[in-house]
DNA sequence: ATTACATTTGTGTGCGCACACACAGTTAAA
DNA sequence: TTTAACTGTGTGTGCGCACACAAATGTAAT
């Protein structure tokens, strides 16, 4: 139980040696003859020396310049709002390790705004990337450029497979997509009609809701429930709530049968109002806890939320790249985040905890 | 978009002082000339200076010495190898800030145990007690004379009311039954009967189970279904298998429609071991995703698991000391820690993450 | 033996801050 | 007028480490 930590001069002391020699063993830079070497290694081992960080972060005075690039948030609602957050509370707590940030938004409305802001950060020249690649092509063409510098990337939310991108911090979606199917099982009665809704208001890559849905599908067949119970697809292409509701409107019309509503994006609460107006008791299952879900579950009209921890992926992806810098440590290639389950009854604890 | 960031010289520069008077300003400590006080305050609005913590970490010095108490892990299963985890990680991280930890661990099955820890903690005059208060009248007796020392400290994952701690760290007792009740409620038929176990090993206090019993039992008051199915409940003054498995077959006798158990601790693994045992379907609810646990949920033979975020309290409580030591930031009295719906397909994510 | 050069090791400085101390200028008491 | 006690301000040192540079020792060639 020793109290102060052992120096890089206690070494020294302990090997018969300045602090300049336990310097190169530790950093293996510049001749030591091979017997103090030993010396050294072995007094390392027993009085169990581990570098101060502070002090080393302190001498180093190194600076990491993190590029973020995400989708803008066009409302004080947005999703997009929630990894930024995370990343920017652990940019504030790796201030003073040298941690700096540079945000940028893109439009989901505009691949030509993709463009220009992926130029910007390669003008910065930064020492790694987090991006949410929405657009996949152009993403691609970005991420070809950070290769070619040597600039680590690392991919957040939405993933794009068989790129050199450092770490995939994100959802299983397909997971989450079965995680829905078993949840709305557990709602909804036998021979209950269900329906999937995806909303794609900008012209990015709509692939995810495809293994979203198909997630969700699986589940039903693994149970082997599918003759019984009709699973209809829906897509829109607006999230105007007038649009929605006239779309929702046609379709239930068209199928009566639908008592449960799995949406494969955070706009539930869009489905959920229709729902309330309408007076209908269909349950909705849907993603994230943005504001207008949150009022929505509290009102009784959203039955589970799956969050996917986007507060956590963007910590998560902003202490991935420094572990990499720091300390050359090389992630996983895939680093799922947990799928939260959210009812009423437990959301509180999730708006101010879990980060 | 300033690459390094202000230093006290920086702002001794800018108000024509030395760093020594820069120093008595942002400590008040000392006199100072109004004058002079004031361009210096100005400075540092305007430079927007941050003093860098991992500096005055390291030129300040200090230990803080924390002792934790908890009851000791009789198998590589316990629950309570998990808050000591997450206080393990923190105290890791925290290290080189000056924190280290001295930990002890109590029989549940002996108060005088708990009661030698407690006086050898005091001698040790801790800066500050992290405790699991499972005997509460020993544990009051703690920290009354905790609190003639001034050294503070906190509950974890049990809870004495009234008390002068400075928080509580842990679930919302009644809260996590009543989500049980919730989540039997949506696996079980109408006419379902439902059983609820409390197993203790040990001479704790048992209030704990009680009112997890009650939020369990309010949830079907809540929704009016109580007339139409029963709810039986069952203490067992044992954890030993034969014995709980004895008690089991006694009352699935005396009460053959009962389909739904819900466990009051992390126990829940003996149960469903019982029902695969004898091929019941009867579902299971329980707590914490300790080894057996997980595993029986693999199985398929528990369909719910409610966590406590156990590693996530333990980093709090530690984190909560630190942040009281360095910044005197006095933290909330209590603390509820997420209740994670866990299910087989999303375990997986909890084991790593989530931390 | 002397010089030239390579190998090995020690010393000094600074990162940004806290804090002890030194020192100048002021005021009050003797 | 001298002494004492402030008040206000600057300087120096060290926290533990990284790194540049200086110094010491060794080796080979002349």
């Amino acid at each position: 139980m020793d109290k102060k930590k052992t120096t890089i001069q206690d070494i020294a002391n302990y090997a018969n040696v300045s602090a300049g020699t336990v310097d190169r063993v530790i950093h293996n830079r510049g001749k030591v003859s091979p017997a103090k070497k030993k010396k050294i290694e072995e007094a390392i081992e027993r009085l169990n020396f581990n570098p101060n960080f502070l002090a080393r972060t302190l001498a180093l005075g190194k600076q990491f310049v993190i590029c973020t690039l995400f989708p803008k948030a066009t409302t004080s609602q947005s999703y997009w709002l929630l990894p930024k957050k995370g990343i920017g509370q652990i940019a504030t707590e790796y201030r003073d390790f040298g941690v700096a940030l540079d945000s940028f938004e893109y439009s989901l409305f505009d691949e030509s705004s993709f463009v220009e802001h992926t130029n910007t950060i390669l003008e910065r020249d930064p020492d790694g990337v987090v991006l949410a690649p929405l657009f996949e092509k152009e993403s691609i063409l970005f991420t070809k450029k950070l290769e070619e510098r040597n600039i680590p990337y690392i991919f957040i939310d939405a993933n794009i497979p068989d790129q050199k991108n450092l770490s995939y911090i994100g959802p299983d979606l397909k997971r989450s997509g079965y995680i829905a199917g078993k949840l709305m099982d557990s709602i909804l009665g036998l021979e209950d009609d269900m329906l999937v809704v995806s909303m794609v208001k900008g012209i990015e890559n709509s692939t995810n809701f495809g293994i979203i849905e198909e997630g969700f599908r699986s589940y039903f067949e693994l149970i082997g429930s599918k003759d019984k119970r009709k699973i209809t697809s829906l897509t829109i292409h607006s999230i105007n709530e007038e649009e929605v509701f006239r779309e929702l409107t046609k379709c239930y019309l068209k199928n009566p049968g639908i008592s449960g509503v799995f949406v494969t994006n955070s706009r539930a609460h869009i489905i959920s109002k229709f729902h309330r107006v309408h007076e209908l008791t269909t349950k909705v299952i849907g993603f994230d806890l943005i504001r207008k879900n949150i009022d929505e579950m509290h009102n009784g009209a959203i039955e589970f939320l799956i969050s996917q921890s986007p507060v956590f992926q963007g910590k998560k992806a902003v202490q991935t790249l420094f572990d990499f810098f720091m300390y050359n440590k090389t992630p996983m290639k895939v680093q799922y985040v947990p799928l939260d389950i959210i009812i009423k009854e437990n959301i509180d604890y999730y708006i101010n905890s879990h980060g």
